[in-house]
Parts: C-alpha cells; structure tokens; sequence
DNA sequence: AATTAAATCAACCGCAAATAT
DNA sequence: AATATTTGCGGTTGATTTAAT
C-alpha cells in the first residue's frame, strides 16, 4: 500500500524554492529559530512541508555553510572517513565544518568515486580494483549502476550484532574497509600526508587536519596517516610502540590539538596548560598507520575482547575501552590499541578474517573527536 | 552553432528511529 | 503500552549546467 508524500494532501509547492520563500523561512528562522519543523511553513508563510522547510535550510540557507568546491584536504578527509564509516554522510559531515551531508554525498557520487577508480581503488571496498575483479572475476562491473556495487558488495564488515540504539544500524550495510595507500601513493595527495617527516618532535603538517571549535564542542576527525621511509620500519622492529586517545581536557587541563609521536609514553605535564609528549628522535612527526607497522600482511592479531564483540556502535558511542595485539611471525611485535575516554571514536581498522582463519587488522586510521589529543608511545619490547 | 553526453546539484521519497500523545 | 507524529538519514531523481563532438 504506497504512501502519499507529505506534501501530496495539502496541494502543497515541490521542487526549486524561489528567491521570496528563501527569504520567508530565513525571516522566520532568524526571528524565532525553527523549533518544531511541521508548524514552521505555517508560521513562515509557506506553502511547503516542514520537512521541504528543513532540508532548505539545512542544506542551502544555513548561514555557517561554506560552501564553493571542496578543499584537497576536505577531499583527502572524505575518502579518509567514507573508509571508517562508509556512506554514513551525516557523520562524514558532522566532521566537516560548513558542509552539509548532502554535498558530500553528491560530492562523492559524482566526483571522488570516480576519482578512486581511475586510480584503482575500489571506492566502495577502498581496496584496489584489480583484487576486487580476482574475486568476483566481473571486470565489466564499473559500469554496472551504483546501487547494484553496493548491494553486492558490501556486508562483509557488517558488525556482528546490530546497535539497537541511536540509528546506528541501518547504516552499517555499507560499512567499509579504509582505503589504504590512495595518498601514499597518488601525487594528488594533501601536504599533510605526504610531507616527510619533520625534524622537530611534532607534527605541524598534520595539525591543520585538526581544526577544534571549542564553542561546538567538536572537532574535525585529524587524518593520521602518514607514509614512513622503509628505511624507518626496520628500525621501529625494535620498539614497542602505544597508541593512547587521551582527552583534551583532564582534570581542567587544556590539551593541544596537535597530534605528536613520541619515543615515550606521556611523559610529561609541561609548566603551561598543555601536556606535551617527549619526541623520538628517529620517528618524529606524525602517526603511523598500522599497515606500515606490521612488517608482514598476515601477522597474526589478537584481540582483547572476542572479534565478534567488538561493536562499531560502542566506539562510537565511546563506550568501550578495546585492546588488540598484532603478533608478526617474525618480529617481536606487540602493538597495544587502546580507546579511552568518551566520546571518542577510534578506527581500529577493518578486522578481517586471513585463510589461515585469523584476525587480521587492514588498517589502523585514528579519529577522535571533540577534544581529544592523539598520541603514539615506543617503547622497547 | 547545434546537438549530445556527462557532470553537477537541489530536492524528493521512503524508511526507520525518536518523540509525543 | 500502543499509536501517531516528527525528525533525520541515505538513496535516488530530474533539472540545469558544462564539456565534447
């Protein structure tokens, strides 16, 4: 039995809003906020739904979006976080200051998918094409329509239960694995990912990404990955490193949002109102992806708590605190991964199942959000 | 210059969760 | 507790703009 649409019963306008009824719902929104959506057009003087009413302001009126065309580092940021979080573009948005879901989705849709694909990524999986047509032998499947890809390809990362809580759910079907190496690899990549490793301690290059509004109370996901000469993971063979999400205030005290590497845990609270972390000397600048911390692809991971358990939803929610150790074959590695605090959302990566049956961490993006400071610890095994 | 194809983008639709009654 | 209404989200459509022939 189809259901007539909101604005069917009433005669109501559809499709583009002229220049008067723009001005209408911005006069009536600046005067006296939108409060309940269903009584605003009556209110305003519309002849629209509510729900027209809330799209138009959301995602054209508002007077704090940016718009214009996005930015290599918003651009760098939507694949990075579409790799976490899939086609859940109210939470890509929620991450972009001044861009509406809207825009990101149409933004993905029409340019940066095909972006991937010409350079042989798969925008869906974030693996490259080649493996994908391995597996499903069908390289003539680019031109299939979008919504087949995603049907088809997609439930592989579906966490184990569903979250009953917060519309968490339905958003799981297009769950991804996180792109890996698109910006290693691509000369199309941010400054920030490519930069070599700077000499000082921290990471200038990459605080940018961390853009904090303390007055919203969020901040934009920081993008941590950073590419390490080859050179340098022989040498992180020896050190046990610790990935730690501290918040950014502790007990009143104000972190910087700048995301350091340190040869050490947290070392020190320094005289100001800043804690700041003592920096390797041979690893300074950035946070390292897992992928290039494990010398081998299938070294073998152990989780704290049962794959099975681990809920997306929970780290979203930051919930939980979860610990994951990768055992290489033939180094002596432990990386310890732990969430701490609230509100925190950690991408661990894409745990996934190796034909030897065990777990296996694809990627190791981090993201935090409101005020969180992210650091990374060595220390000797 | 005219036509066609591709890209872009605003807005709609239906569904599900959240909230109100 | 059950039902109705509202809100928010993601998928999709279709009009418009831009590029290619």
């Amino acid at each position: 039995m189809g259901r007539q649409s909101c604005c069917y019963k009433q005669k109501l306008r559809k499709g583009l809003w002229s220049p008067e009824e723009d001005e209408k719902l911005i006069r009536h929104i600046t005067k006296y906020g939108h409060g309940c959506w269903s009584s605003v057009p009556k209110q305003a003087g519309l002849e629209r739904c509510g729900k027209s009413c809330r799209l138009r302001w959301i995602n054209y009126l508002r007077p704090d979006l940016k718009r214009g065309t996005f930015s290599k580092q918003e651009e760098s940021l939507i694949i990075e976080l579409h790799a976490v979080l899939g086609n859940r573009w109210s939470q890509i948005a929620s991450r972009l200051p001044g861009r509406t879901d809207n825009e990101i989705k149409n933004f993905w849709n029409s340019c940066v998918k095909k972006k991937l694909r010409q350079s042989g990524i798969d925008p869906n999986t974030h693996k490259p094409l080649a493996e994908m047509e391995d597996k499903t032998s069908n390289s003539g499947d680019l031109k299939a329509p979008a919504t087949t890809l995603e049907k088809t390809k997609h439930s592989v990362h579906k966490p184990a239960s569903s979250s009953s809580s917060s519309g968490e759910s339905r958003t799981w079907k297009n769950s991804v694995t996180p792109t890996k190496g698109f910006f290693h690899d691509h000369e199309s990549s941010s400054a920030c990912h490519l930069s070599p490793l700077p000499q000082s301690g921290f990471a200038p290059d990459c605080a940018p990404l961390f853009e904090m509004n303390q007055e919203l109370n969020c901040s934009t996901i920081s993008t941590v990955l950073l590419s390490v000469p080859s050179g340098n993971i022989s040498a992180l063979m020896s050190l046990k490193p610790n990935i730690d999400l501290f918040r950014d205030e502790i007990d009143g005290i104000q972190c910087s949002s700048d995301v350091y590497l340190s040869n050490s845990r947290r070392s020190s609270m320094n005289t100001g109102s800043v804690i700041e972390l003592q920096s390797s000397t041979s690893f300074d600048g950035g946070i390292l992806p897992f992928s290039e911390l494990t010398p081998e692809k299938n070294a073998h991971v152990q989780l704290e708590r049962e794959h099975e358990d681990l809920k997306w939803s929970e780290y979203l929610q930051g919930t939980i605190t979860a610990s994951a150790t990768i055992q290489s074959q033939s180094h002596p590695l432990q990386y310890d991964i732990k969430t701490e605090s609230q509100s925190v959302l950690v991408g661990l990566g894409t745990w996934q199942q190796n034909q030897q049956g065990q777990q296996q961490l694809q990627s190791s993006n981090i993201y935090g959000k409101d005020f969180h400071m992210v650091s990374v610890g060595f220390g000797q095994v």
